[in-house]
DNA sequence: TGCCAATCGGATCAAAACCGTCCGATTAGG
DNA sequence: CCTAATCGGACGGTTTTGATCCGATTGGCA
């Protein structure tokens, strides 16, 4: 029930750069890194990640870097989590076609899709402005 | 962002649990092993941990057994989660005083807590009855 | 046009948490 | 009073996860 340190990076380090998004400035992974406090290599294997999930537009060689593929309030937490941690589901059998799970008599295999579903669109309405700004907590329309 | 496996197999017992809850009845660890299928020692490390946290009523010594402390009703999938793994949050910076995260600068901290307020209150909203009939998994109210 | 430098990408290693199992303490029954 | 069955806690093995390192790729510049 709490996802992992990689997502939780990954949260924060694309709140800080959707605060620099002022733009579409191109930024590198070592001005976030130190900007954010988190390791180097991190915030490579996260940057890495992302753009593999369509999150972000990397560019290779000197002077490159990266920036958000969407704006950030069209990036949803869910998105982050599935980019890192893959689909969201709570168990293992996340359709009742795969065996994965060895229990055979398991009969609350069929319960857990609405909640997956709730848990699901519960994240996908918080986005990356409402994380962007602590200080608004309270409001979430703002 | 998926939740360990004692969680699960606590929901499969205890969902097995409320079907036999005909009239409060006594279960033991053994009976409910094996119409699981879930190994007796999990079993039994299970009920010890539902027992602790209120959930259930276990009698010691022979002939002893177990039952649901509260109707099947009553018991909320995030009854279940937090008596297993503890409260429901996503991140390890549950309040803003403990100073868990060694990351210094991070200013999504206060952004945690309405998520892990609306993930919880989607648990919340599933109870036993409702995890225990795959067969209506489509209509919440049946 | 060639070299250089900075970056992304994958692979490797170590660590922590988790799962499964065993043994002891407790208690009701005979 | 003794026996037997059960809950409760503690230990070790295993797996997943997280952090680090090195190589492949690419744009800039002389």
């Amino acid at each position: 029930m709490r996802l992992s340190s990689l997502a939780d990076y990954a949260v924060v380090l694309l709140a800080a750069a959707a605060r620099h998004c002022g733009g579409g400035v191109r930024l590198n992974a070592t001005l976030l890194a130190e900007e954010t406090g988190l390791p180097l290599p991190t915030v490579q294997k996260l940057v890495s990640r992302l753009s593999a999930a369509g999150l972000i537009e990397s560019a290779r060689g000197a002077g490159g870097g990266f920036r958000l593929a969407r704006p950030a309030a069209a990036i949803s937490l869910a998105d982050v989590i599935e980019a890192i941690e893959g689909p969201i589901a709570l168990t293992q059998c996340v359709d009742e076609a795969r065996h994965d799970c060895m229990v055979e008599q398991c009969r609350v295999r069929g319960a857990w899709s609405p909640v997956n579903a709730l848990v699901r669109d519960a994240l996908a309405s918080v986005n990356l402005t409402q994380l962007a700004r602590p200080r608004a907590e309270a409001g979430v329309a703002n």
